[in-house]
DNA sequence: GTCTACATAATTTTT
DNA sequence: TTATGTAGAC
C-alpha cells in the first residue's frame, strides 16, 4: 500500500507541479521512484547514477517508463534529444501515445497534440536512420537498401553456390542455417569456433568453408550497397566505438531509455555503453524472467550485470506489485518460473480478487482443443468479454492451424500475429524487388529476380546484367545499353524502358508504385495464371500501403523493419471498430495482456518444443510458458491435447503420438489448477452383479479330450 | 541458356 | 507440405 502521503485536491489543479503530483498519484512507491529518479531541475545535486528497473509482469512497466517519459519532458527535456529504444515498432507507438496522454495532463494541454517522441524505435530502426545520416563519415552509400531475412539468405545462397558448396553430396550446412550462425557470431560477438561448439554442433567440420563464406558475404553485400538487419547493429556499433563519433551521437541525446532489456544482445549492450559510458541519463527496463529471445543472440547478462558496467554503479528499483492477474493465475505463474535456474528472485503479488482458479483442460486432440476453445471464446463473449480482450496464444505459427479452420467455419472474426506470411508471399517480394532495384541499382538479390520474371531471361543472363551494371559508371547506362537474347528482346524493351522511369529524379513518390504495377501485372497474370486474383488484390493492397509513407527510401525501409504483422481471416484492413479474436504466437504476445488467455498444446514436444535440447535452450521454453502465462487478467487455460498429428512427416500417412503435459507443470502444482476432462468421460451404466453360481469351465475344456 | 519435371531433404520463435 | 537441387528436353 501507498505510505506517502499524497496531496489532495479539492479542486481542478493550477499549476504544471501539482499537475505532475496528481499524474503520479496513481503510481505505487517504487514506480514513482523509478519515474522520478534523477528528474527536476530544482534538485541541487541530481541523482545522475543510471537507472535499472526491474519489472515483474504485469507490474505497470509500460506506465512507469510513460510517465517517466512525461515528466522529463514536462521538466525541460527537449523531446528531440530523448531517444527510445523499444522492442518493436508497435511498443514504440504504444509508448509515445501513452507518455503523450500523461504529457497533455501534465502540460494542461486541451485541444493541442502532445509533443511526439521523434527518435522513439527499434534498435534496427533507429540504427537505419542513423546510418543514413552519418554515411558519409563512414564511407557508406546513403542510398543503401536493407535486405531482410529473405534476401539475407538468398544472398548467402548464391554466394555459398558461387563457391561451389551448394552440391547436395557434400551436406554442407544449407544457406537459412550459415545465416543462422553468421548472424550469432555477429550478434554475440563470439567467435565463429565457439558459436559452432555451442550451437550449431553439427556444422563444426565445415568451419573453414563457413569462415570463407562469411567472409564472400560481407564482401558481396558491400558491392551491391546492401545492410542485412546485423549490419544495422554492427555498423552503428562500430560507428560507436569511434570515440569522436560516438561522444557526437552520444551529445545529442540527453536522455536514453531501453525497453524489454532482457532480449537486447551484447551488441545493443555495447551501442548503449559507447553512447553513454558514465551511464548518466540512461534508463533500461527490464525482466529476466521474460527473456525469450536468445536465439536471436539475446542474453540475461545484459540485464544481470548493467549495475556494474558503467563508470558509476546503477540504481536498482524493482517493480513487484502485479496489476493485471488474480492471485491464483499468479500462483500457477509463479510455480513455474519458481524453477527456473538463474534469476533475479522476485515474487508477484497481487491484492486483486480471485475469479477462481486457472484451468487445465484435456482434451482428447488438435481438433477437440479447436472446439473447447471456440466453444469457452463465444461463452466468454455471451458473458460480456469483447473478442479483443480474448486471445488464443501457441509456441509455433502453425499451431493454430486447427483452430483457423474451426473458427473460420463458425464465422468468428479473428487476427493472428507472429508467423507473418505477408511479406513472404512471391508475388509481395516481385513488387517489392522491383522498387528496390529502383532504389539501389546495386542491389542484385533485387535485380535478380526482377530480370528472371521476363521471359526468355534466366540466371546467366541477369548475371550478365548485373555484372555490366556493377561495372557501369552509370548503371542506369548499362540497362539501356544492355543487348538481351532474341527472345527476351520485345519484353526486355518494356522493363528498360519501366526501370528508366521508375529512376527519374522527378518521380514523384508513390507514383513508383503505379508505374512498377503496370510494368509487373501483366507478369503477375502469366506466372500465376489460376491464383492471379488473390495475388493481384495483395499487390493492391501493397499500394495501398505504400501511400502511407513519405517517400521511396522510407516505404522500403520501414516496410523491411517494421512488416506487417497481423493477418486476418478476411481480406482488406480490419476495420477499427470491428471485433475480433487475437491468435499469436508467444513471442508476438510478450508486453500485451488480455482478459482471457488461451495456451495452445501445452505438452512436452510442442511446449518445450521439441527441437529445444541443452538445458539453456529448455530453460527459455520454460520462460515462453510464463510469459504466455502472465498476459491472463482474470482466466487463464491450459489446454493439453492428449494426442496431436504429426504433419511434417505426412509422406507416411498421418502419423500421430501421445502427449504428455508439460514438464514445467509437476504433479505438485496441478493443485493450483482446477481441471478438466473434455469431452466428459461417459457415464457408466449401473453394473447388474453376476449370478453367483461357479462354474469351473477349465474342468470342462480338458474333459472334452478324454 | 532456359524451362520443366522429378527427386529429396528438412521443418521455431523475429528485427 | 514446401523448398531446393538435378537431369534432360528444347
Amino acid at each position: 500500500m501507498q505510505s506517502t502521503a499524497l496531496p489532495v485536491f479539492s479542486s481542478t489543479p493550477k499549476t504544471q507541479a501539482e499537475r505532475l503530483a496528481q499524474a503520479l498519484a496513481s503510481l505505487n512507491e517504487a514506480q514513482r521512484a523509478a519515474v522520478e529518479h534523477g528528474v527536476g531541475a530544482a534538485i541541487a545535486a541530481p541523482d545522475e547514477r543510471p537507472l535499472l528497473v526491474i519489472a515483474g509482469a504485469g507490474s505497470g512497466k509500460t506506465s512507469t517508463l510513460a510517465h517517466r517519459v512525461a515528466s522529463l519532458i514536462a521538466g525541460g527535456v527537449d523531446p528531440q534529444r530523448l531517444l527510445l529504444l523499444t522492442f518493436s515498432r508497435r511498443a514504440a507507438q504504444e509508448m509515445e501515445r501513452r507518455a503523450g496522454r500523461v504529457l497533455a495532463q501534465v502540460l494542461g494541454l486541451k485541444s493541442e497534440a502532445p509533443p511526439a517522441l521523434p527518435w522513439a524505435g527499434t534498435f534496427h530502426g533507429i540504427g537505419a536512420r542513423l546510418l543514413r545520416e552519418y554515411a558519409p563519415q563512414i564511407g557508406l552509400d546513403e542510398n543503401f537498401t536493407i535486405h531482410d531475412r529473405g534476401d539475407a539468405e538468398d544472398l548467402m545462397g548464391l554466394v555459398r553456390h558461387e563457391l561451389g558448396l551448394s552440391s547436395t553430396v557434400n551436406r554442407f550446412p544449407r544457406k537459412g542455417t550459415c545465416l543462422s550462425i553468421y548472424s550469432r557470431c555477429v550478434n554475440t560477438r563470439a567467435p565463429l569456433a565457439d558459436v559452432l561448439k555451442e550451437a550449431f554442433p553439427w556444422c563444426d567440420e565445415w568451419e573453414a568453408e563457413l569462415k570463407k563464406l562469411f567472409g564472400a558475404y560481407v564482401e558481396a553485400k558491400q558491392r551491391q550497397n546492401v545492410l542485412d538487419y546485423d549490419d544495422l547493429l554492427l555498423y552503428w556499433a562500430e560507428m560507436a566505438a569511434e570515440p569522436a563519433l560516438a561522444a557526437h551521437i552520444g551529445a545529442r541525446f540527453d536522455h536514453v531509455l531501453v525497453d524489454e532489456y532482457q532480449d537486447t544482445n551484447l551488441l545493443q549492450a555495447s551501442i548503449l555503453l559507447a553512447l553513454k559510458p558514465d551511464g548518466r541519463g540512461v534508463t533500461v527496463v527490464g525482466d529476466d524472467a521474460q527473456s525469450i529471445y536468445s536465439f536471436r543472440g539475446a542474453t540475461v547478462r545484459n540485464i544481470l550485470d548493467f549495475p556494474s558496467q558503467f563508470t558509476q554503479p546503477a540504481r536498482v528499483v524493482t517493480l513487484e506489485r502485479n496489476y493485471r492477474s488474480t492471485q491464483p493465475i499468479l500462483d500457477v505463474s509463479n510455480r513455474v518460473i519458481a524453477q527456473a535456474a538463474e534469476r533475479h528472485a522476485k515474487t508477484l503479488w497481487t491484492d486483486k480478487p480471485s475469479a477462481g482458479k486457472p484451468l487445465l483442460v484435456l482434451v482428447p486432440d488438435e481438433a477437440g482443443q479447436a472446439r473447447w476453445v471456440a466453444d469457452k471464446v463465444l461463452a466468454h463473449r455471451e458473458g460480456g468479454l469483447a473478442l479483443k480482450s480474448q486471445a488464443v496464444l501457441f509456441r509455433t505459427s502453425s499451431h493454430s492451424a486447427a483452430l483457423e479452420l474451426e473458427l473460420a467455419r463458425r464465422n468468428i472474426p479473428f487476427v493472428k500475429f507472429g508467423g507473418l506470411k505477408f511479406l513472404e508471399a512471391s508475388h509481395v517480394k516481385d513488387l517489392l524487388a522491383v522498387l528496390r532495384f529502383a532504389q539501389n541499382p546495386r542491389g542484385r538479390m533485387a535485380g535478380f529476380r526482377v530480370t528472371q520474371l521476363i521471359p526468355g531471361i534466366g540466371p546467366a543472363t541477369s548475371a550478365r546484367l548485373l555484372d555490366a551494371m556493377e561495372q557501369a559508371a552509370d548503371p542506369a547506362q548499362a540497362v539501356r545499353e544492355f543487348v538481351p537474347p532474341s527472345a527476351a528482346r520485345a519484353q526486355w524493351a518494356d522493363f528498360a524502358k519501366a526501370y528508366e522511369a521508375l529512376r527519374e529524379p522527378a518521380l514523384k513518390w508513390p507514383a513508383d508504385v503505379e508505374l512498377a504495377m503496370d510494368w509487373y501485372l501483366p507478369h503477375l497474370e502469366r506466372l500465376y495464371e489460376d491464383t492471379s486474383g488473390v495475388r493481384r488484390a495483395d499487390v493492391e493492397q501493397l499500394a495501398r500501403l505504400a501511400a502511407g509513407y513519405a517517400s521511396r527510401e522510407r516505404f522500403l525501409t520501414e516496410l523491411t523493419l517494421d512488416p506487417p504483422e497481423a493477418t486476418s481471416d478476411r481480406p482488406g484492413p480490419p476495420l477499427l471498430d470491428e471485433d475480433y479474436l487475437i491468435l499469436s504466437t508467444i513471442h508476438s504476445a510478450k508486453g500485451q495482456e488480455w482478459n482471457s488467455v488461451h495456451v495452445l498444446n501445452v505438452v512436452d514436444g510442442c511446449l518445450p518444443a521439441d527441437v529445444a535440447q541443452s538445458a539453456q535452450e529448455l530453460e527459455e521454453e520454460r520462460r515462453l510458458l510464463y510469459v504466455a502465462m502472465t498476459r491472463a487478467r482474470d482466466h487463464l487455460h491450459l489446454l493439453v491435447p492428449q494426442r496431436f498429428h504429426v504433419t511434417q512427416q505426412a509422406a507416411r500417412g498421418d502419423r500421430h503420438l501421445y502427449a504428455n503435459r508439460t514438464r514445467f507443470i509437476a504433479d505438485a502444482d496441478l493443485e493450483g489448477f482446477e481441471q478438466q476432462t473434455w469431452p466428459p468421460p461417459p457415464e457408466r451404466p449401473p453394473a447388474v452383479p453376476p449370478p453367483s453360481s461357479v462354474i469351473d469351465l477349465r474342468n470342462r475344456m480338458r474333459a472334452a479330450w478324454r
